[in-house]
DNA sequence: TTAATTATTGTAATTTGGACAATAATTTAA
DNA sequence: TTAAATTATTGTCCAAATTACAATAATTAA
Protein backbone atom coordinates (compact mmCIF):
# COMPACT_ATOMS: atom_id res chain seq x y z
CA UNK A 1 0.00 0.00 0.00
CA UNK A 2 1.25 3.71 -1.08
CA UNK A 3 -0.20 4.44 2.32
CA UNK A 4 3.16 3.10 3.91
CA UNK A 5 5.37 5.44 1.97
CA UNK A 6 4.02 9.27 2.57
CA UNK A 7 6.62 11.21 5.43
CA UNK A 8 4.77 12.31 8.90
CA UNK A 9 4.89 15.89 7.60
CA UNK A 10 2.36 14.93 5.08
CA UNK A 11 0.19 14.21 7.08
CA UNK A 12 0.15 17.61 8.06
CA UNK A 13 -1.23 19.31 5.00
CA UNK A 14 -4.91 19.18 6.31
CA UNK A 15 -7.67 21.82 7.49
CA UNK A 16 -10.61 22.13 9.94
CA UNK A 17 -13.32 24.09 10.29
CA UNK A 18 -16.29 24.09 12.53
CA UNK A 19 -19.91 24.42 11.13
CA UNK A 20 -22.37 26.62 13.71
CA UNK A 21 -25.97 25.45 13.14
CA UNK A 22 -28.06 28.18 14.49
CA UNK A 23 -31.33 27.48 16.07
CA UNK A 24 -33.95 29.70 16.93
CA UNK A 25 -37.86 29.37 17.20
CA UNK A 26 -40.34 31.41 15.71
CA UNK A 27 -43.74 31.90 14.53
CA UNK A 28 -43.91 28.05 16.40
CA UNK A 29 -41.06 27.19 13.92
CA UNK A 30 -37.65 26.25 14.72
CA UNK A 31 -35.78 27.53 12.23
CA UNK A 32 -31.82 27.64 11.00
CA UNK A 33 -29.64 30.90 10.56
CA UNK A 34 -28.40 30.19 7.04
CA UNK A 35 -25.61 32.55 4.75
CA UNK A 36 -25.88 33.22 1.54
CA UNK A 37 -22.33 32.41 0.29
CA UNK A 38 -20.23 35.43 -1.08
CA UNK A 39 -17.80 33.55 -2.48
CA UNK A 40 -16.16 30.37 -4.29
CA UNK A 41 -16.36 27.94 -3.99
CA UNK A 42 -20.35 27.23 -4.13
CA UNK A 43 -20.65 31.12 -4.32
CA UNK A 44 -24.21 32.51 -3.79
CA UNK A 45 -25.64 29.12 -2.39
CA UNK A 46 -27.37 29.17 1.06
CA UNK A 47 -25.14 27.24 3.57
CA UNK A 48 -24.24 27.31 7.35
CA UNK A 49 -22.19 29.80 8.80
CA UNK A 50 -18.60 28.36 9.18
CA UNK A 51 -14.99 28.97 9.15
CA UNK A 52 -11.69 27.55 9.39
CA UNK A 53 -10.21 26.86 12.76
CA UNK A 54 -6.48 29.13 13.15
CA UNK A 55 -3.64 26.69 13.54
CA UNK A 56 -3.85 27.99 17.50
CA UNK A 57 -7.46 27.84 18.27
CA UNK A 58 -9.42 25.76 20.32
CA UNK A 59 -12.56 24.50 18.42
CA UNK A 60 -14.76 25.89 20.89
CA UNK A 61 -13.25 28.87 20.51
CA UNK A 62 -13.53 28.85 16.92
CA UNK A 63 -17.52 27.97 17.17
CA UNK A 64 -17.86 30.93 19.22
CA UNK A 65 -16.04 32.91 17.22
CA UNK A 66 -17.87 32.20 13.89
CA UNK A 67 -21.69 32.93 16.29
CA UNK A 68 -20.35 36.43 17.75
CA UNK A 69 -19.22 37.27 13.98
CA UNK A 70 -22.85 36.80 12.90
CA UNK A 71 -24.70 37.68 15.81
CA UNK A 72 -22.53 39.84 18.22
CA UNK A 73 -23.81 37.06 21.15
CA UNK A 74 -21.09 35.88 23.72
CA UNK A 75 -21.42 33.17 26.16
CA UNK A 76 -23.84 31.19 24.52
CA UNK A 77 -23.05 27.47 25.13
CA UNK A 78 -22.23 25.59 21.96
CA UNK A 79 -23.00 22.01 21.86
CA UNK A 80 -20.24 19.58 19.61
CA UNK A 81 -22.28 17.39 17.29
CA UNK A 82 -20.40 15.63 14.60
CA UNK A 83 -17.43 15.60 12.92
CA UNK A 84 -17.50 14.99 8.91
CA UNK A 85 -14.40 14.60 6.67
CA UNK A 86 -15.25 12.64 3.48
CA UNK A 87 -12.27 13.49 1.48
CA UNK A 88 -13.98 15.34 -1.35
CA UNK A 89 -15.91 17.25 0.39
CA UNK A 90 -14.21 20.26 0.07
CA UNK A 91 -13.16 21.02 -3.31
CA UNK A 92 -10.06 23.25 -2.49
CA UNK A 93 -8.48 20.85 -0.20
CA UNK A 94 -8.63 18.15 2.31
CA UNK A 95 -11.30 20.16 5.35
CA UNK A 96 -12.46 17.71 8.12
CA UNK A 97 -15.67 20.06 9.84
CA UNK A 98 -16.58 19.58 13.12
CA UNK A 99 -20.22 20.76 13.62
CA UNK A 100 -21.45 22.67 16.40
CA UNK A 101 -25.07 23.82 17.25
CA UNK A 102 -26.54 26.55 19.50
CA UNK A 103 -29.91 27.51 20.50
CA UNK A 104 -30.70 31.26 20.58
CA UNK A 105 -33.71 33.53 20.70
CA UNK A 106 -33.98 35.33 17.30
CA UNK A 107 -35.62 38.45 19.34
CA UNK A 108 -32.49 39.04 21.25
CA UNK A 109 -29.90 39.94 18.67
CA UNK A 110 -29.69 41.17 14.82
CA UNK A 111 -27.96 39.35 12.62
CA UNK A 112 -25.15 41.04 11.12
CA UNK A 113 -23.93 40.11 7.42
CA UNK A 114 -19.72 39.59 7.67
CA UNK A 115 -16.93 39.33 5.47
CA UNK A 116 -18.13 35.59 3.90
CA UNK A 117 -21.61 36.22 4.50
CA UNK A 118 -23.33 38.25 2.20
CA UNK A 119 -26.81 37.52 2.80
CA UNK A 120 -28.44 36.10 6.06
CA UNK A 121 -31.51 34.38 6.88
CA UNK A 122 -33.45 32.21 9.37
CA UNK A 123 -35.04 29.34 7.26
CA UNK A 124 -37.26 26.67 8.64
CA UNK A 125 -36.34 23.22 9.36
CA UNK A 126 -39.88 22.40 6.89
CA UNK A 127 -38.59 24.28 4.18
CA UNK A 128 -34.24 23.59 3.41
CA UNK A 129 -33.04 24.96 0.32
CA UNK A 130 -30.36 23.04 -1.48
CA UNK A 131 -27.43 24.53 0.48
CA UNK A 132 -23.84 23.85 -0.14
CA UNK A 133 -21.14 21.37 0.14
CA UNK A 134 -22.25 18.48 2.23
CA UNK A 135 -24.66 21.32 4.54
CA UNK A 136 -27.54 19.11 4.00
CA UNK A 137 -26.42 16.35 5.43
CA UNK A 138 -24.48 18.02 8.23
CA UNK A 139 -27.75 19.88 8.85
CA UNK A 140 -30.11 16.92 9.29
CA UNK A 141 -27.90 15.06 11.61
CA UNK A 142 -27.27 18.19 13.53
CA UNK A 143 -30.81 18.35 14.12
CA UNK A 144 -30.99 14.60 15.31
CA UNK A 145 -28.42 15.99 18.24
CA UNK A 146 -30.57 18.57 19.07
CA UNK A 147 -33.65 16.32 19.52
CA UNK A 148 -31.67 13.80 21.74
CA UNK A 149 -30.44 16.74 23.75
CA UNK A 150 -33.85 18.31 24.05
CA UNK A 151 -34.49 14.88 25.82
CA UNK A 152 -32.11 14.79 28.06
CA UNK A 153 -31.03 18.34 28.86
CA UNK A 154 -32.54 21.16 29.45
CA UNK A 155 -31.52 23.07 26.17
CA UNK A 156 -35.17 24.39 25.41
CA UNK A 157 -34.39 27.10 27.62
CA UNK A 158 -32.29 28.35 25.86
CA UNK A 159 -34.65 29.50 22.63
CA UNK A 160 -37.79 30.08 24.51
CA UNK A 161 -38.20 33.41 25.20
CA UNK A 162 -36.74 34.22 28.77
CA UNK A 163 -40.39 34.78 30.01
CA UNK A 164 -43.01 31.68 28.23
CA UNK A 165 -46.42 30.07 28.54
CA UNK A 166 -46.71 27.02 28.93
CA UNK A 167 -47.92 26.49 25.43
CA UNK A 168 -44.87 27.94 24.09
CA UNK A 169 -43.22 25.43 26.21
CA UNK A 170 -45.40 22.83 24.39
CA UNK A 171 -45.33 23.91 20.92
CA UNK A 172 -41.49 23.95 20.98
CA UNK A 173 -41.74 20.26 21.79
CA UNK A 174 -44.34 19.50 19.21
CA UNK A 175 -42.62 21.14 16.06
CA UNK A 176 -39.34 19.45 17.33
CA UNK A 177 -40.91 15.47 17.23
CA UNK A 178 -43.75 16.67 14.68
CA UNK A 179 -46.07 15.41 16.78
CA UNK A 180 -49.14 16.70 18.99
CA UNK A 181 -49.68 16.34 22.40
CA UNK A 182 -52.27 16.58 25.08
CA UNK A 183 -52.05 19.92 26.96
CA UNK A 184 -53.29 18.56 30.17
CA UNK A 185 -50.90 15.81 30.23
CA UNK A 186 -47.72 17.67 28.61
CA UNK A 187 -48.44 19.96 32.13
CA UNK A 188 -48.25 16.72 34.23
CA UNK A 189 -45.00 15.62 32.66
CA UNK A 190 -43.15 19.08 32.84
CA UNK A 191 -44.47 19.18 36.49
CA UNK A 192 -40.75 18.18 38.39
CA UNK A 193 -38.95 20.95 35.48
CA UNK A 194 -38.53 23.86 38.30
CA UNK A 195 -40.39 26.84 37.03
CA UNK A 196 -41.03 30.25 38.51
CA UNK A 197 -44.25 31.27 38.10
CA UNK A 198 -45.03 35.06 37.73
CA UNK A 199 -47.90 36.88 37.82
CA UNK A 200 -47.66 38.91 34.46
CA UNK A 201 -49.64 37.20 31.56
CA UNK A 202 -49.37 37.08 28.32
CA UNK A 203 -50.43 40.48 26.50
CA UNK A 204 -52.25 40.95 23.28
CA UNK A 205 -54.26 37.96 22.69
CA UNK A 206 -57.92 37.90 21.57
CA UNK A 207 -58.53 35.50 24.67
CA UNK A 208 -57.61 34.44 28.16
CA UNK A 209 -54.37 35.37 28.44
CA UNK A 210 -51.73 32.89 29.66
CA UNK A 211 -49.50 33.13 32.60
CA UNK A 212 -45.93 33.51 32.30
CA UNK A 213 -42.99 31.47 33.85
CA UNK A 214 -39.34 31.27 33.52
CA UNK A 215 -36.79 28.29 34.04
CA UNK A 216 -35.36 28.30 37.51
CA UNK A 217 -32.17 27.53 36.56
CA UNK A 218 -30.92 27.62 40.13
CA UNK A 219 -32.94 25.06 41.86
CA UNK A 220 -32.54 22.84 38.80
CA UNK A 221 -28.87 22.79 39.03
CA UNK A 222 -29.12 22.53 42.78
CA UNK A 223 -31.72 19.60 42.43
CA UNK A 224 -28.78 17.90 39.86
CA UNK A 225 -26.12 18.36 42.37
CA UNK A 226 -28.05 16.69 45.02
CA UNK A 227 -29.00 13.68 42.90
CA UNK A 228 -32.70 14.50 43.60
CA UNK A 229 -33.60 15.53 39.97
CA UNK A 230 -32.45 14.10 36.06
CA UNK A 231 -34.59 16.05 33.22
CA UNK A 232 -36.05 13.97 30.84
CA UNK A 233 -38.97 14.90 28.42
CA UNK B 1 -5.61 39.88 15.98
CA UNK B 2 -2.94 38.72 13.98
CA UNK B 3 -5.35 35.72 13.03
CA UNK B 4 -6.33 37.65 9.81
CA UNK B 5 -3.28 38.39 8.48
CA UNK B 6 -2.55 34.37 7.71
CA UNK B 7 -2.83 33.03 4.36
CA UNK B 8 -5.32 30.54 3.59
CA UNK B 9 -2.18 28.11 3.00
CA UNK B 10 -1.53 28.14 6.29
CA UNK B 11 -5.08 26.22 7.28
CA UNK B 12 -3.34 22.99 5.91
CA UNK B 13 -0.63 22.74 8.16
CA UNK B 14 -2.48 20.04 10.55
CA UNK B 15 -3.40 16.50 10.43
CA UNK B 16 -6.08 14.61 12.03
CA UNK B 17 -6.31 11.38 13.89
CA UNK B 18 -8.50 8.70 15.17
CA UNK B 19 -8.49 7.06 18.35
CA UNK B 20 -10.51 3.48 18.26
CA UNK B 21 -11.90 2.79 21.42
CA UNK B 22 -12.52 -0.88 21.27
CA UNK B 23 -14.87 -1.72 24.51
CA UNK B 24 -14.94 -5.79 25.01
CA UNK B 25 -17.21 -7.84 28.08
CA UNK B 26 -15.81 -10.56 29.58
CA UNK B 27 -16.09 -11.50 33.58
CA UNK B 28 -18.69 -9.63 33.73
CA UNK B 29 -16.89 -6.14 33.78
CA UNK B 30 -16.65 -4.08 30.40
CA UNK B 31 -12.77 -3.53 29.01
CA UNK B 32 -11.58 -1.27 27.02
CA UNK B 33 -8.50 -2.33 24.64
CA UNK B 34 -5.27 -0.48 25.06
CA UNK B 35 -1.81 -0.37 23.60
CA UNK B 36 1.21 0.27 25.09
CA UNK B 37 3.03 3.10 23.00
CA UNK B 38 6.62 1.75 21.54
CA UNK B 39 7.74 5.14 20.20
CA UNK B 40 7.59 8.83 21.21
CA UNK B 41 6.09 10.98 22.41
CA UNK B 42 4.65 9.19 25.80
CA UNK B 43 6.89 6.34 25.23
CA UNK B 44 5.62 2.85 27.39
CA UNK B 45 2.78 4.38 28.48
CA UNK B 46 -0.70 3.12 27.35
CA UNK B 47 -3.25 4.56 25.29
CA UNK B 48 -6.06 4.03 23.44
CA UNK B 49 -5.09 3.00 19.78
CA UNK B 50 -5.32 5.14 16.90
CA UNK B 51 -3.76 6.59 14.19
CA UNK B 52 -3.12 9.95 11.99
CA UNK B 53 -5.47 9.59 8.80
CA UNK B 54 -3.92 9.58 5.64
CA UNK B 55 -5.12 12.67 3.42
CA UNK B 56 -6.96 10.65 0.78
CA UNK B 57 -8.70 8.61 3.76
CA UNK B 58 -12.40 8.61 5.23
CA UNK B 59 -12.51 8.93 8.89
CA UNK B 60 -14.76 5.68 9.29
CA UNK B 61 -12.31 4.11 6.74
CA UNK B 62 -9.20 4.99 9.64
CA UNK B 63 -11.28 3.86 12.25
CA UNK B 64 -11.55 0.11 10.38
CA UNK B 65 -8.04 0.36 9.69
CA UNK B 66 -6.62 0.85 13.06
CA UNK B 67 -9.24 -1.86 14.15
CA UNK B 68 -7.76 -4.36 11.70
CA UNK B 69 -4.46 -3.90 12.51
CA UNK B 70 -5.01 -4.66 15.83
CA UNK B 71 -7.65 -7.82 15.92
CA UNK B 72 -7.64 -8.74 11.94
CA UNK B 73 -11.76 -8.03 12.83
CA UNK B 74 -13.43 -6.63 9.77
CA UNK B 75 -16.73 -5.52 8.82
CA UNK B 76 -17.48 -3.94 12.99
CA UNK B 77 -19.28 -1.07 12.73
CA UNK B 78 -17.42 1.81 14.52
CA UNK B 79 -19.42 4.53 15.92
CA UNK B 80 -18.38 7.71 15.96
CA UNK B 81 -18.54 9.70 19.54
CA UNK B 82 -16.50 13.12 19.80
CA UNK B 83 -13.42 15.10 18.77
CA UNK B 84 -11.09 16.99 20.75
CA UNK B 85 -9.09 19.48 19.62
CA UNK B 86 -7.28 21.42 22.18
CA UNK B 87 -4.36 23.10 20.16
CA UNK B 88 -1.44 21.57 22.91
CA UNK B 89 -2.90 17.90 23.62
CA UNK B 90 -0.63 16.45 20.66
CA UNK B 91 3.27 17.93 21.62
CA UNK B 92 4.50 17.10 17.88
CA UNK B 93 1.66 19.72 16.03
CA UNK B 94 -1.69 20.31 15.72
CA UNK B 95 -3.31 17.16 15.67
CA UNK B 96 -8.05 17.08 16.17
CA UNK B 97 -8.74 13.81 17.01
CA UNK B 98 -11.86 11.83 16.75
CA UNK B 99 -13.03 9.27 18.49
CA UNK B 100 -14.75 5.85 17.69
CA UNK B 101 -15.95 3.13 19.57
CA UNK B 102 -16.64 -0.41 18.46
CA UNK B 103 -18.40 -3.32 21.00
CA UNK B 104 -16.42 -6.77 20.19
CA UNK B 105 -16.98 -9.93 21.48
CA UNK B 106 -13.34 -10.19 22.66
CA UNK B 107 -13.43 -14.28 22.51
CA UNK B 108 -13.96 -13.88 18.77
CA UNK B 109 -10.52 -12.79 17.68
CA UNK B 110 -6.62 -12.72 19.19
CA UNK B 111 -5.28 -8.93 19.44
CA UNK B 112 -2.17 -8.73 17.21
CA UNK B 113 0.66 -6.17 18.27
CA UNK B 114 1.48 -4.37 15.51
CA UNK B 115 4.63 -1.53 14.48
CA UNK B 116 2.66 0.93 17.26
CA UNK B 117 1.54 -0.85 19.53
CA UNK B 118 4.49 -3.08 21.31
CA UNK B 119 2.23 -4.96 24.11
CA UNK B 120 -1.73 -5.07 24.04
CA UNK B 121 -3.78 -5.77 26.88
CA UNK B 122 -7.78 -5.89 27.86
CA UNK B 123 -8.41 -2.93 30.39
CA UNK B 124 -10.96 -2.69 33.34
CA UNK B 125 -12.63 0.18 33.24
CA UNK B 126 -12.85 -0.27 36.81
CA UNK B 127 -9.06 -0.22 37.15
CA UNK B 128 -7.78 2.16 34.03
CA UNK B 129 -4.35 3.75 35.17
CA UNK B 130 -3.05 7.05 33.84
CA UNK B 131 -2.49 7.38 29.94
CA UNK B 132 -0.95 8.88 27.22
CA UNK B 133 -2.27 12.19 25.87
CA UNK B 134 -5.29 13.34 26.98
CA UNK B 135 -6.54 9.47 26.62
CA UNK B 136 -7.90 9.50 30.11
CA UNK B 137 -10.83 11.92 29.03
CA UNK B 138 -11.27 10.67 25.77
CA UNK B 139 -11.94 7.18 27.07
CA UNK B 140 -14.36 9.09 30.08
CA UNK B 141 -16.48 10.91 27.28
CA UNK B 142 -16.42 8.14 25.14
CA UNK B 143 -17.95 5.67 27.63
CA UNK B 144 -20.41 7.88 28.53
CA UNK B 145 -21.47 8.20 24.88
CA UNK B 146 -21.46 4.22 25.15
CA UNK B 147 -24.03 4.55 27.99
CA UNK B 148 -26.36 6.95 25.84
CA UNK B 149 -26.31 5.13 22.43
CA UNK B 150 -26.97 1.50 24.50
CA UNK B 151 -29.89 3.23 25.87
CA UNK B 152 -30.80 4.28 22.45
CA UNK B 153 -29.92 1.94 20.02
CA UNK B 154 -29.70 -1.52 19.61
CA UNK B 155 -25.80 -1.72 19.71
CA UNK B 156 -25.70 -4.04 22.82
CA UNK B 157 -26.24 -7.01 20.06
CA UNK B 158 -22.57 -5.70 18.82
CA UNK B 159 -21.26 -7.33 21.86
CA UNK B 160 -23.10 -10.20 23.38
CA UNK B 161 -22.72 -13.34 21.53
CA UNK B 162 -24.65 -14.58 18.54
CA UNK B 163 -26.74 -16.32 20.79
CA UNK B 164 -27.18 -15.25 24.40
CA UNK B 165 -29.30 -15.67 27.17
CA UNK B 166 -31.52 -13.07 28.23
CA UNK B 167 -29.18 -13.28 31.84
CA UNK B 168 -26.14 -12.19 29.62
CA UNK B 169 -28.61 -9.58 27.78
CA UNK B 170 -29.16 -8.04 31.48
CA UNK B 171 -25.85 -8.77 32.79
CA UNK B 172 -24.58 -6.58 29.92
CA UNK B 173 -26.53 -3.71 31.19
CA UNK B 174 -25.68 -3.71 34.47
CA UNK B 175 -22.07 -3.81 34.19
CA UNK B 176 -22.69 -0.78 31.55
CA UNK B 177 -24.70 1.06 34.18
CA UNK B 178 -23.26 -0.60 37.30
CA UNK B 179 -26.83 -1.27 38.97
CA UNK B 180 -28.50 -4.60 39.43
CA UNK B 181 -31.82 -4.89 37.81
CA UNK B 182 -34.75 -7.12 38.61
CA UNK B 183 -34.89 -10.36 36.41
CA UNK B 184 -38.36 -10.70 35.99
CA UNK B 185 -39.06 -6.86 35.37
CA UNK B 186 -35.92 -6.90 32.70
CA UNK B 187 -37.64 -9.02 30.94
CA UNK B 188 -41.28 -7.73 31.01
CA UNK B 189 -38.98 -4.17 29.55
CA UNK B 190 -37.46 -5.85 26.78
CA UNK B 191 -40.53 -7.31 25.55
CA UNK B 192 -40.89 -5.53 22.63
CA UNK B 193 -37.51 -5.84 21.00
CA UNK B 194 -37.50 -8.45 18.26
CA UNK B 195 -35.90 -11.70 19.95
CA UNK B 196 -35.11 -14.94 18.14
CA UNK B 197 -36.35 -17.51 20.64
CA UNK B 198 -34.33 -20.71 19.16
CA UNK B 199 -34.15 -24.54 20.58
CA UNK B 200 -30.65 -24.59 21.38
CA UNK B 201 -29.94 -24.54 25.23
CA UNK B 202 -27.10 -23.34 27.31
CA UNK B 203 -24.45 -26.54 27.47
CA UNK B 204 -22.00 -26.85 30.04
CA UNK B 205 -23.84 -25.22 33.08
CA UNK B 206 -24.01 -27.04 36.47
CA UNK B 207 -28.23 -26.11 36.32
CA UNK B 208 -31.19 -25.35 34.48
CA UNK B 209 -29.86 -24.07 31.12
CA UNK B 210 -31.33 -20.99 29.62
CA UNK B 211 -32.70 -21.34 26.49
CA UNK B 212 -30.57 -18.59 23.80
CA UNK B 213 -32.08 -15.92 21.91
CA UNK B 214 -30.44 -14.09 19.02
CA UNK B 215 -30.98 -10.01 17.90
CA UNK B 216 -34.23 -10.21 14.78
CA UNK B 217 -32.30 -7.32 13.19
CA UNK B 218 -34.93 -7.84 10.36
CA UNK B 219 -37.99 -7.25 11.83
CA UNK B 220 -35.86 -4.37 14.38
CA UNK B 221 -35.55 -2.78 10.83
CA UNK B 222 -38.72 -3.14 9.69
CA UNK B 223 -40.21 -1.77 12.59
CA UNK B 224 -38.09 1.12 12.83
CA UNK B 225 -39.58 1.93 8.96
CA UNK B 226 -42.99 1.25 9.72
CA UNK B 227 -42.80 3.88 12.78
CA UNK B 228 -44.19 1.22 14.93
CA UNK B 229 -41.03 1.40 17.02
CA UNK B 230 -38.54 2.79 18.71
CA UNK B 231 -35.86 1.13 20.77
CA UNK B 232 -35.70 2.71 24.46
CA UNK B 233 -33.84 0.66 27.34
C1' DT C 1 -74.26 40.60 29.33
C1' DT C 2 -73.29 36.82 26.55
C1' DA C 3 -70.89 34.07 23.18
C1' DA C 4 -66.41 32.71 21.81
C1' DT C 5 -61.95 31.38 22.84
C1' DT C 6 -58.26 29.57 25.16
C1' DA C 7 -56.11 28.49 29.91
C1' DT C 8 -56.10 25.60 33.64
C1' DT C 9 -57.36 21.80 36.51
C1' DG C 10 -59.54 17.35 37.50
C1' DT C 11 -60.95 12.47 37.01
C1' DA C 12 -61.23 7.83 35.71
C1' DA C 13 -59.30 4.09 33.05
C1' DT C 14 -55.28 2.01 31.31
C1' DT C 15 -50.57 0.93 31.10
C1' DT C 16 -46.19 0.50 33.03
C1' DG C 17 -42.80 -0.46 36.69
C1' DG C 18 -41.04 -2.52 40.93
C1' DA C 19 -41.00 -5.96 44.66
C1' DC C 20 -41.45 -10.39 45.41
C1' DA C 21 -43.37 -15.11 45.13
C1' DA C 22 -44.31 -19.46 42.72
C1' DT C 23 -43.26 -22.90 39.53
C1' DA C 24 -40.16 -25.39 36.09
C1' DA C 25 -36.07 -27.68 34.42
C1' DT C 26 -31.75 -29.32 35.00
C1' DT C 27 -27.41 -31.11 37.58
C1' DT C 28 -25.26 -33.28 41.43
C1' DA C 29 -24.75 -35.97 45.29
C1' DA C 30 -26.64 -39.30 48.30
C1' DT D 1 -33.42 -43.56 41.78
C1' DT D 2 -34.34 -39.75 44.26
C1' DA D 3 -33.95 -35.57 46.78
C1' DA D 4 -31.45 -31.34 47.28
C1' DA D 5 -29.45 -27.49 45.04
C1' DT D 6 -29.41 -24.22 41.60
C1' DT D 7 -30.93 -21.25 38.26
C1' DA D 8 -34.67 -20.17 34.57
C1' DT D 9 -39.06 -18.62 33.75
C1' DT D 10 -43.56 -16.90 34.70
C1' DG D 11 -47.13 -14.76 37.55
C1' DT D 12 -49.25 -11.53 40.91
C1' DC D 13 -50.02 -7.52 43.51
C1' DC D 14 -49.58 -2.80 44.33
C1' DA D 15 -47.98 1.80 43.29
C1' DA D 16 -46.87 5.12 39.94
C1' DA D 17 -47.12 7.07 35.51
C1' DT D 18 -49.66 7.80 31.22
C1' DT D 19 -53.67 8.57 28.45
C1' DA D 20 -58.04 10.23 27.04
C1' DC D 21 -61.30 13.23 27.91
C1' DA D 22 -64.27 16.34 30.71
C1' DA D 23 -65.12 20.37 33.62
C1' DT D 24 -64.22 24.87 35.10
C1' DA D 25 -61.94 29.60 34.83
C1' DA D 26 -60.54 33.93 32.80
C1' DT D 27 -60.43 36.92 29.28
C1' DT D 28 -61.93 39.40 24.81
C1' DA D 29 -65.31 41.00 21.52
C1' DA D 30 -69.76 42.01 20.22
Amino acid sequence: MSMYRIDFNDFFTSAFSVDCILFGYSEGEIKALLIKRAMQPFENLWAIPGDLIYPDEDLEQAAERVLFELTGLNNIAMHQSQTFGKPNRHPQGRVITISYFALLRIEDFEVKASSWAGDVQWVSLKNMPDLAFDHNHILSSTYEMLKLKLQNEPICFDILPERFTLNEFQQLYEFAFDQAFDKANFRKKIKNIPLIAHDEKQQNVKHRPAKLFSFDKLSYVEGLEQNRYTFKM
